[in-house]
DNA sequence: GAAGTGGTTCGTGTCATAGT
DNA sequence: ACTATGACACGAACCACTTC
């Protein structure tokens, strides 16, 4: 008697595992709307990868939705390692930058967005400077145009946003950075604008929506 | 406490496709 | 050709929380 386990996987599961290693984890919704399934669809798809051992599901705040990562086997070979676990901290935070990306990869289909996950393993790799503020995002365009993505969804204090900013100035590669952020903090930003020609602010909520 | 809500799972059925 | 598995759709039901 032999225990046949074998999942056969399609190229949209390769795809599934592929986005939620870039992200870390994301919930069902956004699977939903990135693989353009429906959510009884969207379910079945992961509860097969749930039980080929490829993801797990938890669920962190009750009337929210679940979220979905990677098991060690499902993140082998995606070039990065599972989550050891979500930090709490910046849960929504995260949450909210998936929805963005799916926004801008709706708007700009030729994009190529990196990940704040894959930019970590990059500086990890190069051995500079392991301290120091990670983007949430880079977008790298066709025609070698290279943004910064930022989400703040709280205030952080003037001086640390001077220090970020002053940090991505100086940095001759970066064509614009974009801001996203709800509308208290859009104020905060604003000055800053003066200074920083390359600096562009949107309303994240208004981003999110449309 | 009941009703409503959102997230999730389960069962069922049909059709398509890959592997042997 | 046969078999296993996947794609897709839908209703029903469960659970825990929120609202009235």
């Amino acid at each position: 008697m032999s225990i046949q386990k074998s999942v056969r996987l399609t190229p949209r599961d390769n795809a599934i595992l592929q986005f939620i290693t870039e992200f870390g984890y994301c919930t069902i919704h956004h699977i939903r709307r990135k693989f353009v399934l429906t959510i009884y669809r969207a379910y079945q798809v992961m509860q097969r990868l749930i039980k080929a051992e490829l993801v797990l599901h938890q669920r962190i705040f009750h009337a929210e939705s679940g979220i979905y990562m990677l098991t060690k086997k499902g993140a082998d070979g995606t070039g990065l390692r599972p989550l050891p676990r979500i930090p709490l901290a910046s849960y929504h935070h995260h949450l909210k930058v998936i929805d963005l990306y799916l926004t801008l990869s709706e708007k700009h289909p030729d994009m190529h967005w990196i990940s704040e996950r894959r930019l970590r393993q990059e500086r990890y790799a190069k051995w500079v400077g392991k301290r120091g503020h990670v983007a949430d995002a880079i977008i790298e365009f066709p025609e070698s145009k290279k943004i910064v993505i930022e989400v703040e969804l709280s205030l952080k204090s003037q001086a640390r946003l001077s220090d970020i900013l002053k940090g991505y100035k100086a940095d001759f590669s970066i064509t614009e950075v974009w801001y996203y952020c709800p509308l208290n903090v859009f104020e905060r930003l604003n000055p800053f604008k003066a200074t920083m020609s390359q600096l562009k602010l949107y309303s994240l909520d208004e981003v999110i929506k449309s």
